[in-house]
RNA sequence: GCGGUAUUGGUGAAGCGGUUAACACACCGGUUUGUGGCACCGGCAUACGUGGGUUCGAUCCCCACAUACCGCCCCA
């Protein structure tokens, strides 16, 4: 095979793409109830604006952007994630401009990039459903963003989820709270495993979701961030809480729960998924929280947001596949018989096609029981049948595949008045 | 970036140094002339991921590369 798609890439066949725009029409559907309208940004951006945004030492930028320079010179990256390139947006279209309400909501879906090694549910080329609230910090809004989040979810039958909450607070907290780690994790240093030794130098609050299990006995014990907040994000962390149980959503505080993204502050939360798929583990579905310093560091005012994004990849995984919708049945087949008959049959098929219903017919003339078995294998509801005698007659016979009945309509009304065809086979075979 | 496993037709796959590259499913055609099933008959890989090497001879052995899957790092 000569060509191949890029290491990490997938094509969506239409087999798979009907469930994809399935997710994508409920998560519109889900968004807009709450007021939140589509934003599209470009794929790439320049490199700054990702580097910025994520922290330079983050994983994301040092070895997972996928970059180059184009031939203006320019340093290009590909996104890696949604939230960056709609920050930067807002703050170039001065949409945090008095003439637009607040809190500013969009919603976004589409590819996204990340150069690493692909997985299961992880590839280079990836797909994101996020959304993104701009100009409000009440604690209210954060409730209603993981309702939101969790109402997509529910909406897509998804059950087992589990709502994880915690606070990173503002930047000072998390300045105080990253050195009380590392002086409390420094004297233990040889107890941990190699990989958050090196942790420790580079990213220790990396060691807190550690996988190895001692490492998880040494953390149990470690200051929590949750003691570190200052009066102001304990209010709203408080507050956040408070809405939700008003809400009746079930949620844990799990204040080992960090983020790969250096933005963040104060709420972050994470929606998890038990499913079979997984080896019934769980499994991070929606991840979120507020970023309140991110618009001021693109070059806007000082104005507070927050969002969450969802992989749609893994998302797809988790979805019961008996749920999901196949593709649509046809509605006709024309079955052809002798040699003069195509013209009259494309002008059939556009009447029919006119109507509102689809049709389709043999293009590769094979005889009529290969067409029949192509009608079939379209899975189509009726098929017409025309040929020299018809023509004569001005009487088609129309076959329902299902039943095997079969019964004569006017060849005029074939195509000149398709609604009263589809009428008669609606009283001779009832339904739709 | 590191490690493991794999790569044969449309699909599932057998073969593991010399074969007509098995078998099954799917698909196409036919079993006389205009109807989906079944049965029967026939067709369907100048070819075994790519490039080198070893050999009289390689799908089968060796090396490199590519891709996929799994794990790590990382992330969600």
């Amino acid at each position: 095979m000569r060509y191949q798609k890029p290491k990490g890439t997938a094509d969506i066949l239409p087999a798979d793409s009907h469930q994809w725009q399935y997710v994508e029409n409920k998560a519109q559907e889900i968004f807009s109830t709450y007021d939140f309208h589509e934003i599209r940004t470009p794929i790439f951006e320049s490199y700054d604006v990702f580097e910025r945004s994520s922290g330079e030492s983050s994983d994301v930028v040092s070895k997972e952007m996928y970059d180059f320079d184009d031939k203006g010179g320019r340093h290009i990256a590909l996104r890696p994630e949604g939230t960056a390139g709609v920050v930067r947006a807002y703050v170039e279209n001065k949409l945090f401009g008095p003439e637009q309400v607040k809190p500013y909501k969009v919603y976004y879906h589409g590819p996204m990039f990340r150069y690493e090694r692909p997985q299961s549910g992880r590839l280079r080329q990836f797909h994101q459903i996020g959304v993104e609230a701009f100009g409000a910090s009440s604690p209210a809004l954060d409730v209603e963003v993981i309702s939101m989040a969790l109402e997509f979810l529910r909406s897509l039958k998804l059950s087992g989820l589990k709502l994880e909450i915690n606070s990173l607070g503002d930047s000072a907290t998390r300045e105080k709270y990253h050195q009380a780690l590392v002086d409390y994790l420094t004297p233990l240093a040889d107890q941990l495993s190699e990989d958050s030794q090196r942790r420790l130098q580079t990213n220790p609050l990396r060691i807190l979701d550690s996988k190895d299990a001692h490492d998880q006995e040494l953390v149990a014990n470690a200051p929590s961030i949750i003691d570190y907040l200052t009066p102001e994000s304990q209010a709203h962390f408080a507050a956040v809480k408070a809405g939700l149980s008003g809400l009746g959503i079930d949620y844990e505080v799990d204040s080992t729960m960090v983020r790969g993204l250096d933005y963040y502050t104060d709420t972050i939360f994470e929606i998890m998924v038990k499913s079979p798929a997984f080896n019934n583990s769980e499994m991070t579905v929606i991840a979120g929280g507020r970023y309140d310093g991110l618009v001021e560091e693109f070059g806007g005012p000082a104005e507070p947001g927050i969002g969450f994004g969802i992989g749609v990849e893994r998302l797809l995984l988790l979805l019961d596949q008996d749920q999901m919708p196949v593709q649509p049945k046809l509605d006709f087949y024309l079955a052809k018989v002798g040699d003069d008959v195509q013209v009259p049959a494309l002008r059939i098929l556009q009447e029919i096609r006119r109507c509102g219903f689809s049709a389709d017919q043999d293009y590769l003339d094979r005889k009529i029981k290969g067409q029949f078995k192509s009608a079939t294998r379209l899975d189509a509801r009726f098929v017409i049948t025309v040929g020299e005698s018809e023509l004569a007659s001005g009487e088609v016979p129309v076959k329902d595949l299902a039943t095997g009945e079969q019964v004569q309509v006017k060849l005029s009304d074939l195509e000149n008045d398709f609604q009263a065809v589809y009428q008669q086979l609606m009283q001779q075979f009832g339904g739709k």
